[in-house]
DNA sequence: ATGCTATAAGGCATCGATAC
DNA sequence: GTATCGATGCCTTATAGCAT
């Protein structure tokens, strides 16, 4: 579940700090000297630290530190291992650091190719869809949602696919907070040991999960006799065709005829929006195999709590 | 169906500190 | 020195809920 994780220690949490005594613990130890002011880098294993005057930073990857991958995720117990590990090799107690990033993701393994996926995702409310070749970003200035091929990622690094992915279609979902961590997650504060609680780890799961669930899945809309009642059925179709084809575009043009401030009312627009959202979503409307297919296996996952 | 309002979420400006 | 990053508080916007 928790990939990448961007901790802060500061001098006070840790007591007696002491950056010089610290710094033979780390690989590729290193100084820097800048305006007269020391600091210290380094890493353990694959997660990079700073030593400064003012605390303690740790950026990395949580699962390749404890399994050297991260092929496996993280569960709640392995997360609290991964903290004893890191205040065990570094000597000060990160039970208490605060997290500034915090990554969510887990790999999928697919009956397609992962790129497939991506015209299913469509729009989500606030953030801003950008398509890559082979991965698929919807970004804000506080958050971050990526699907990508994680063998495509894995190569492209130069790392050798392990053997259980081998010849698998490996999709990824990665969830990330990359600002304000605890308000995002609507926590009173965002330590380390904050992570290990049953209650705040299912919270990730369901903010994972919700976010997921927030992305406009494109559906395939086929005239459909089966669903026509009355004559407003008939027109619903119609309608729910025509924007179906429009896709994105209607929304685009709401955005336009807000911008000229066309309509009477500003709560007409979201009310039209919502209009168009739930005719695309209607019975006369069909989800596409693929989106099943995700849907089922990201929904999985809350077999998984605790 | 239409209008008003509260709420919640992200944006933006700012500040202080770090990185280069 | 300047560019960048993270935290914070306030502002703006989208939307849901309620009332007409």
């Amino acid at each position: 579940m928790v990939d990448t994780i961007h901790l802060w220690l500061s001098e006070e949490a840790v007591g007696n700090y002491n950056p010089t005594a610290i710094l033979p613990l780390l690989e590729h130890g290193a100084e820097h000297k800048r305006n007269s002011i020391v600091s210290f880098s380094g890493s353990i294993q694959n997660l990079k630290v700073s030593l400064l005057k003012e605390g303690v930073s740790v950026k990395g990857s949580l699962p390749k530190y404890l399994f050297s991958d991260n092929i496996q995720t993280l569960s709640r117990s392995s997360l609290e291992q991964s903290c004893e590990k890191l205040s065990d090799e570094l000597k000060m107690p990160f039970s208490k650091a605060t997290i500034s990033r915090l990554d969510i993701a887990q790999t999928f393994l697919m009956n397609h190719a992962p790129e497939t996926y991506f015209n299913c995702l469509g729009e989500s409310k606030y953030f801003e869809r950008l398509t890559q070749p082979s991965s698929l970003y919807y970004q804000n200035t506080q958050k971050q949602i990526v699907f990508y091929n994680k063998i495509k990622e894995i190569q492209k690094k130069g790392i050798k696919v392990p053997s259980v992915w081998l010849n698998q279609n490996t999709l990824r979902y990665e969830y990330r907070i990359t600002k304000r961590v605890s308000k995002s997650l609507k926590w009173a504060h965002s330590n380390f040991d904050d992570l290990f609680t049953e209650k705040n780890y299912m919270d990730l799961i369901d903010t994972y999960l919700m976010q997921y669930d927030a992305i406009k899945k494109n559906r395939s809309v086929t005239f459909n006799l089966e669903h026509m009642n009355s004559p407003k059925d008939f027109h619903n179709q119609i309608l729910s065709m025509a924007y179906n084809q429009l896709g994105d575009e209607a929304f685009q043009m709401i955005k336009e005829l807000k911008h000229r401030k066309a309509f009477k009312n500003k709560e007409y627009y979201s009310r039209l929006k919502k209009e168009i959202r739930n005719l695309t979503t209607s019975k006369c409307s069909e989800e596409s195999e693929l989106i099943k297919e995700l849907d089922l296996k990201v929904l999985s996952l809350k077999n998984n709590y605790r």
